[in-house]
DNA sequence: CATGTTTTGTGATTTGTTTCACATTAAAAA
DNA sequence: TTTTTAATGTGAAACAAATCACAAAACATG
């Protein structure tokens, strides 16, 4: 029962999701090719860092000639496997499950959710473009789909309750936005999104500035 | 013109987030002691790691009797200061920004967004609870509330204007939701919450451990 | 009250990550 | 064609973070 916090992303990986997004800026403005340097003043790292980052995931540029930006992104959706859809579900429709139903961007990534659960039946009466669904019909929906993935954003107290569900059910991933320390066996893969930490940090930083 | 990107925040203070969400769990359910052993299975460290982090934060237990979770708490909240209220204004009222505002979890952290600002005029009538505003109001509600923080939830496309705007209206940290790598001058903090690329780590993750 | 046990506290060590330094290469310039 | 310049690529060095090991303290027990 080890449980994988927030950094269940090694940082280069992020990186590697940072430069992409610069990437798909410059190519967009224009650019086919492009330096270490100005990528990394775009992600906001040294040169130096880009290139070793590079380096280690063997993507080569030309020397004196840079980069070839498609080279990059395409190197960089082979380290993620992008080929195919990635069927997700999500727990809790509440402020955040319906936004984050809602949210456009998870399927230009290939990310699907297939179906919401809450206990709620109010909420599955409601119509959200997905299926909103009793908890009872989770395992089915994993299996017909098959699932490996759940977003998780059922409030602090159903939040283990939640998991444990969806476990057994077959899930090995989970985005949680509960502020709750999950508790799921070693081959389970938790990433905690703390809304409150964030703005937090953010609110301590800008205080030690001044 | 420096970005400071994700990991605005050390690991360590991270980790004091975390330990508090736990502390605050052994709280509830009746301790008012706790071991470094017991914590840091609930947070997922190591118990060395738990007193490394009090110690660099001099924050005392008692050998034999571990540490009192009323002390740990208040230790914590004087390292992030949380005497007074925190005022942040919220800019982009789509799916997200709207999800933010009700989320009643900033409030139990005395973080409160005072206004929401959008382009919209149809956003401006709707009743969220809050008042949400043009963006010509911004200055104004930035120098009555004192606010420093701003959550961006704009569209990629306009996130670059909007957080121009709100530099020029005094901003200094802004907790960003559009998949952009904000420039910003070295004095402002950014820290980025990207869902994609949160929910795609997952997914990577999943499929390494098949 | 002495001895054993448990837990904190922290310097020393190890491990991991970033930065540095420079060899290598390709293009441009002379 | 030779020289200069501007880039990549990567091992080595420096730095940062996590773990280890153990001394010190407090409590429990005989």
């Amino acid at each position: 029962m080890k449980q994988i916090t927030k950094h269940v992303i090694r940082n280069d990986l992020k990186r590697l999701f940072t430069y992409r997004i610069c990437l798909i800026g410059f190519k967009r403005k224009g650019f086919d090719r492009i330096y270490s340097h100005d990528l990394g003043e775009e992600a906001g790292v040294t040169a130096d860092q880009v290139r070793k980052d590079f380096s280690v995931y063997k993507m080569k540029g030309n020397k004196k000639g840079g980069y070839i930006i498609t080279d990059l992104l395409n190197a960089i959706d082979e380290i993620f496997k992008y080929q195919n859809n990635q069927y997700v579900i999500l727990v809790g429709m509440g402020n955040i499950g319906q936004a984050l139903v809602q949210y456009k961007r998870f399927i230009l990534r290939k990310m699907i959710i297939v179906a919401s659960f809450d206990i709620n039946p109010s909420k599955q009466s409601k119509r959200f473009g997905i299926p909103v669904l009793p908890m009872s019909m989770m395992r089915e929906i994993i299996d017909k789909f098959h699932v490996n993935v759940a977003i998780l954003a059922v409030p602090e107290i159903s939040a283990q309750d939640a998991t444990n569900k969806l476990i057994d059910s077959g899930i090995i991933g989970i985005l949680n936005f509960a502020p709750v320390i999950l508790k799921v066996p070693d081959e389970v893969i938790v990433s905690n999104i703390n809304l409150c930490d964030e703005l937090e940090s953010v609110i301590y930083y800008t205080q030690k500035v001044m």
